[in-house]
DNA sequence: TCTGGGGTCCTAGGACCC
DNA sequence: TCTGGGGTCCTAGGACCC
């Protein structure tokens, strides 16, 4: 019995599905660019476009650059996360231990008698084939003994490849991988490495773990190991419970209009809370984030001797850090809640009339539609945006005078 | 018209306690 | 008066991943 690693990953897979969907994206350059306001960074592009050069995290502006006629679509998240479940079902009929690491990646741990080079091939055709049959979309399969060698296999077969890496192979495939191959060693380690003369993995084993451990500390030690192929073989089949739980916001255009940034803000702390109630998690600690208009940023935390997980106090607190930090014109906001803890394992801050409003406020949305019924700061943003919407608000207090209403004493 | 948004993990310095 | 050292928690920032 031999257990062995799969490593599946979709392939270009916001575009793919778009591709799909719509017949005439196939075949094209195209480009899936967020949900934002500023549409301005490609989520994914197709293989068409990677063939320019295109890759995802470039700008819009930067990647019509390269490729002209490519068509941008705009991102559809609730399209990919249910195309990602169908295809993780796929996955669990394989085996029970799938392990989801994103939404178009996932590993597999199978145990298999035979694990000859052919039968392993089998193995990964079938995936792919079960995979293609059920959403038309390819993806490539690594299969290894540890999960990193299986991730780095899967991204030199793509697309819709398949590459195995038996046990005994691995020094020789590890030898002339270029380091930046390795997940773990992202751009600035890769150029701390070249400036060491290091560009394959196979060099690295030629310098002691302890030059490593002491020029980069434990990640240093971490990724020696890495280039000679040593990598995780345990497959976490439940998804381990969240750190933080935040959002941000790159606005429209830089702005100091302060009650614009606080109702962004308010909406914000919104849905942070609408998704900590709705998983039951609570949390104590506060991160303000800030990206000025010269993209300069900010983190200002805060930890509180109480557990939270309502609007109001996550707004009021967020919004008493921003106000200090208000000096200069703003591109980005963004807050998070860390500590988080299981909300029934702790005491949290307890205000009933405000629990009770928070929950109707919940049920409402769930059954009527997002954004049904929201604090009513967030109408600021909204009709500075989208005037002609009509919307509902409950009251955190008045409309007409937002940035008097920050707290004069935070919760 | 340069540079999104959701995360995790690590580090280094400072406060504070014993 | 000055001075040690270990442990823990908090904070800000950065690297990395998808």
């Amino acid at each position: 019995m031999k257990k062995i690693i799969v490593h599946i990953d979709m392939d270009a897979f916001f575009a793919s599905v778009e591709q799909a969907l719509n017949p005439l994206l196939k075949g094209k350059p195209v480009f899936v660019s967020g949900n934002t306001a500023r549409d301005s960074v490609i989520a994914a592009c197709s293989y068409e476009a990677k063939k320019y050069g295109v890759k995802s995290g470039m700008s819009v502006y930067e990647g019509l650059n390269l490729c002209p006629n490519a068509v941008i679509v705009k991102g559809n998240p609730e399209r990919y996360i249910d195309t990602s479940k169908r295809i993780f079902n796929i996955l669990q009929t394989f085996t029970e231990k799938v392990e989801l690491y994103s939404i178009d990646e996932g590993f597999l741990e199978i145990t298999l008698d035979d694990d000859s080079y052919e039968n392993l091939e089998k193995l990964g055709l079938s995936i792919k084939k079960a995979i293609y049959e059920e959403t038309s979309l390819t993806c490539s399969a690594g299969i290894s003994c540890n999960k990193t060698v299986a991730k780095i296999a899967s991204d030199l077969c793509k697309p819709d490849g398949i590459m195995i890496v038996k046990e005994e192979q691995i020094p020789e495939f590890m030898e002339n991988l270029p380091v930046e191959k390795v997940p773990g060693i992202g751009p600035r380690m890769a150029e701390s490495l070249t400036l060491m003369g290091i560009e394959f993995c196979g060099q690295v084993r030629k310098i002691p773990v302890s030059l490593f451990k002491k020029k980069f500390g434990i990640k240093g030690e971490e990724i020696w190991y890495l280039c000679q192929g040593f990598g995780d073989t345990s497959v976490t089949v439940q998804s381990p419970q969240p750190k933080s739980f935040g959002h941000s916001y790159t606005l429209m255009e830089d702005t100091d209009d302060i009650d614009l940034l606080l109702s962004v803000l308010c909406r914000l702390s919104h849905q942070v809370g609408m998704r900590m109630r709705q998983e039951d998690y609570c949390g104590n600690v506060i991160v303000l984030t800030l990206r000025y208009s010269d993209f300069t940023s900010f983190t200002k935390r805060k930890t509180y001797p109480f557990w939270f997980n309502d609007d109001q106090t996550i707004f009021r607190n967020a919004s008493s850090i921003m106000i200090e930090e208000c000096f200069k014109k703003i591109r980005l906001i963004g807050v998070s809640v860390l500590g988080i803890q299981r909300k029934y394992q702790m005491s949290i801050f307890r205000n009933e009339k405000r629990e009770k409003m928070l929950k109707a406020m919940d049920s409402i949305n769930k059954i009527y539609g997002r954004d049904t019924i929201f604090p009513c700061l967030m109408l600021y943003e909204k009709m500075k945006y989208n005037p002609v919407k009509k919307t509902h608000a409950f009251m955190f207090g008045e409309l007409k005078k937002i940035s008097t209403l920050i707290p004069e004493q935070p919760v």
